[in-house]
DNA sequence: TATGCCATTTTGTGATCACAAAATAGGAAC
DNA sequence: GTTCCTATTTTGTGATCACAAAATGGCATA
């Protein structure tokens, strides 16, 4: 996988599921900062990007389909390259293909929740644990001041910057492990739970959040593995104990 | 043969501009997921279990290129489909694409592959868990059949053989879970050291491989949790143990 | 013989077209 | 009003085309 497409997060994409066609190929157009504007496969990495973030921040709703024809009116680019983006996400299970070829976001069962649990506890600890020794101080600063954003988030509700800097701090610490193995599963596990936090989270809201950010920096800082390992694993189980309610009372109802 | 037969087709292929869709199954049909052949996404299936299945049984070499069009050609299908499994195993890390988009089968290397062998110890036994109570003395008694045949296969030195039905083995037991989010993180860590795990094979031979197969189906006629986790916890620490030495040794000389 | 340069070929990428299947809308029959 | 059927539209899929970047091969020169 191409690591340059989840570094930048949510700078072109602004909605996704928008309006009809209101956009016209200004591929030159907006050539301020993008850093590869003419190369090679430029418009798949825009695509992919666009999507990956949507998902992340929310921006889609499970069940609801998505069109090939809308999604690349919407980004601006020919329905070529969203074909590959979407067949790439649909191999991570970001996205699911019906049988009648149909792509949607897949919706949450319970037992899809806790697997997704499971291999987040058995994964990302370990993944924090081979990041540990390429963690500096200067990592755990830039960790202090994305968290300080997540904290004025959750006072102001504001639910969809959560829970990009929440990936953002998490990926921080993961990214700098180097993994090639771990770190994609990582990937595909957040990609799988994060559509369905969003609609919890625009439910019950992000008041009472809670999470082990400042426990995980401070590990970081005292170079604790054990420590670090713990931050992670309660994080996991805060965060998905907020959702666990809802998916209960979802599989009661439906 | 890895992808060479195209000179054959290509001339054929060229010609036949206008013609509807060859259906020549040229490759291996080893897999056994194939439960939809309909009309809709026929040809994206057959390119994908043709790739798939080469891949797991070693026809491809690591660190070698693969083409969209001498793929199309040899399966017999326009590069469209093609492209799109080739992003699908690209987003599963069973193919590798290089900046400049040539695609290729990655390259072992000491930190990926105990990677692999880390996630696979922390994820195998988990699905076997997880299937273990819906695994009947049926499935015991196909399981010892595959296993019967592994030491088939084992004594007549056919590696190709031999990766088909560990496979299979392993993947019986799996896919009995039901798991929608082990299962295919699993599926990827498979499809990434088996291209490597046929090159150790075919150098260093099958006569000396041993498995934990029949303390599995054991624990399995037994329903005993603890030691069916353990047999496959015993036997990935065989099959890697295995090629341990080589990726050492490679990380040596090269 | 070895090496740098240029023409040719190959290859990936994005776009468009054609077609069939599926979804949708609209109207007729009860 | 409800239900069923048909006509229209939408959508996914496979194929082909055009183009630029990259790889390849051959040739000239030192």
């Amino acid at each position: 996988m191409p690591v340059k497409a989840s570094e930048i997060i949510a700078s072109v994409h602004t909605r996704i599921t928008a309006l009809p066609v209101r956009r016209s190929i200004s591929a030159s157009e907006t050539t301020s900062d993008n850093e590869s504007t003419s190369s090679r496969g430029a418009a798949r990495d825009q695509v992919d990007t666009s999507i990956r973030s949507g998902l992340l921040t929310g921006q889609f709703i499970p069940g609801k389909a998505v069109t090939i024809r809308g999604l690349a009116a919407d980004i601006g680019v020919s329905p070529m390259p969203v074909r590959e983006v979407l067949q790439r996400l649909a191999a991570e299970n970001a996205l699911e293909v019906k049988p009648n070829g149909r792509v949607q976001i897949p919706d949450m069962t319970p037992a899809r929740f806790f697997e997704i649990y499971k291999a987040r506890f058995l994964l990302e600890p370990e993944l924090a644990e081979l990041a540990l020794p390429h963690l500096s101080r200067k990592d755990a600063k830039e960790l202090k001041q994305i968290d300080d954003e997540i904290d004025e988030k959750i006072n102001s509700g504001d639910a969809e910057a959560y829970l990009r800097l929440n990936h953002a701090f998490h990926f921080h610490i993961y990214r700098a492990s180097g993994s090639k193995v771990l770190l994609p599963l990582v990937d595909s596990l957040w990609l799988q739970f994060a559509p369905f936090m969003r609609t919890v989270y625009g439910r019950v809201g992000t008041a009472n959040l809670v999470d082990q950010h400042k426990a995980a920096i401070r590990a970081i800082e005292r170079n604790d593995v054990a420590e670090l390992r713990a931050a992670i694993t309660a994080d996991i189980s805060d965060g998905m104990g907020i959702l666990e309610p809802t998916i209960l009372e979802k599989s009661n109802s439906g």
